[in-house]
DNA sequence: TTGAAAGCGCTAACAC
DNA sequence: GTGTTAGCGCTTTCAA
């Protein structure tokens, strides 16, 4: 292994002059840097970033905490998040914590060890003084999401509310459908609180009675399955079902065809995250989209700045949610489809 | 911050004893170690693993380098290495490169620069001098898969020239197919080529003439899509296609459908992964089984054996994949799926 | 404009 | 059994 130390002496100077134009922090002769540029270059020295780490007291990882890997949204967004991150020079440490508050724990210990500077969370299993606990040892915190509880960092969430209305408003005004399956996510989550939310407004909206029932999953392709047999195998009649997410709108379509049910001319169904195997679903699958890119830049941003500029303030974002409609909901488009 | 130093101060002895019970290096008294612990408890202290990577040389980190998040699979593999090196007191550096030369030389460096003690290396443009240089500097290496070159390290391979063999046997002798597509990966791929050996193999062994046909895909769904496409556009006619990946499948499925072609009934489909949505599309997708599992679980033992035994040798394992028959190649199980 | 030296938190001889 | 101390490779005062 070649140093700093092995750099300064092939050039002849010291090692704080090396440091110096590494870092561009200039106070240095034109002709010193780049000399001891043209030494780095011929050594192929690279500065070992552990060391830079201990001695900076901070690293250039940003922690990831993400509840599954299984479900394809989140590898999604990690891409984006790990994309955005290199691009201005940080690494990214993955934690996939499988939805489990013991895993969860195990990383959270393990982001302190590590120094992250930064972490951005989605999880369930987080809580306010979670956050406290990283912040107070100076991990700067940006929570995605997920979120079921306040707390004062800087957050991203998306318009539930608004994500759920506009489904459900499509599948009443658009689709003439007034018997509505809303397969949630987990009761005690805000998204879930907040798709209900926008579901009852679409209803309110409709101007007449609809028909509706709601079940809960886990976000899983098979409690999106479960569910939807369970109710096709007690008899009860849909003509549409709205999924908290694109993993249990595939289990429900699944089920749907298992029962000779014709999606969507007999049962229409809309997704959330637009996941990118949607479109390529039979029928094409109809989702709200979350926007994943601008979720995963603006995440990365806002704690760059966080890193950056200590004093900075936290701030909470909200952004708005698209529908895209494809032929899983509607008639017009899906004559191949079916 | 709460160093080894506040610990020491706070139990009444130095540094070099608590490094001692920290690390269960012995030579201690039980009752010192006992107090030593407590202190640590009492004072919340965790070991600051930058440091101790700076000190030791060498960090928990294990280096895992996928050629893509997008591919399903993928994410589904990092998900069991993730939990197997967790068990086993290691922590994951996910490297997505996706399949790009210039972020696995951002990676490779990166992983020096981290002080990982290992590697395990799934990509196409890593060669052996990548993984010589890796070694050099103390990294441990396993490549996974689609390596496309020999080197002397330590190696974890499918047989897919069996995995290919399975699947187009099962389409010539089970379902009588006599015009098969093969949709392959890359040309210059060790796996691609494998498998076109065990693709020939399978039609020697068919005892009668069978029309092929062979294109070339990236793994990625849109290309199993666009080839399926395509042929179908240019009037090629056949009765079954073996995709080289499930997302490949998945987009050739699509295709079928767009074009009024009924799966399995006219063209049969079987993909190579096994996914977990393999199960979920419609028709459920007949697939090569990896055993991502198994690879996931040996290649972080192996890597494990060598980092604490850097004399152990290097080995060479080879997996043996299994065909999962579903619906889209079978008329038999698929009444209700079409 | 440069260099010497202290220090980041930890480990591991070596000494007692 | 335990403590002292010299590093690990880098940054950053402080002097020169």
């Amino acid at each position: 292994m070649i140093t700093i130390k092995d750099v300064a002496k092939e050039a002849g100077v010291s090692v704080a002059t090396v440091s110096r134009v590494l870092n561009n922090k200039g106070g240095a002769k034109p002709e010193t840097i780049t000399h001891v540029e043209n030494v780095i270059k011929k050594l192929n020295y690279k500065p070992n970033k552990i060391a830079k780490s201990l001695s900076e007291g901070s690293s250039n990882l940003i922690a990831l905490l993400v509840p599954t890997l299984n479900n394809p949204f989140f590898p999604e967004l990690v891409r984006e998040i790990e994309k955005v991150a290199n691009e201005n020079g940080y690494n990214v440490y993955l934690c996939n914590s499988d939805d489990d508050r013991m895993k969860v724990e195990y990383y959270l210990e393990s982001m302190i060890d590590h120094y992250v500077s930064g972490a951005i969370i989605n999880s369930l299993h987080v809580d306010a003084s979670d956050l406290a606990e990283l912040e107070k040892r100076g991990i700067r915190t940006i929570t995605i999401d997920r979120a079921n509880f306040e707390h004062p960092y800087s957050a991203i969430t998306v318009d539930h509310t608004l994500g759920a209305q506009l489904a459900v408003t499509h599948l009443i005004r658009d689709e003439k459908c007034n018997n509505i399956v809303f397969i949630s996510g987990p009761k005690n989550e805000k998204s879930a609180i907040d798709r209900l939310t926008g579901f009852t407004l679409a209803l309110n909206e409709a101007g007449h009675p609809v028909k509706t029932h709601i079940c809960y999953g886990d976000f899983g392709t098979a409690s999106g399955y479960e569910n939807t047999k369970a109710l096709i195998q007690n008899g009860h009649s849909f003509d549409s079902i709205f999924c908290a997410n694109d993993a249990m709108a595939i289990g429900a379509m699944r089920a749907c065809h298992e029962f000779g049910i014709k999606v969507p001319s007999e049962v229409k169904i809309v997704g959330y995250d637009n996941i990118s195997l949607a479109s390529y679903m039979y029928p094409t699958l109809s989702s709200v989209d979350q926007c994943k890119e601008d979720i995963g830049r603006l995440a990365v941003n806002e704690l760059i700045q966080l890193i950056k500029n200590p004093k900075n303030k936290q701030k909470q974002y909200e952004l708005e949610p698209k529908l895209v409609i494809r032929n899983s909901s509607t008639i017009n488009g899906g004559s191949i489809n079916e």
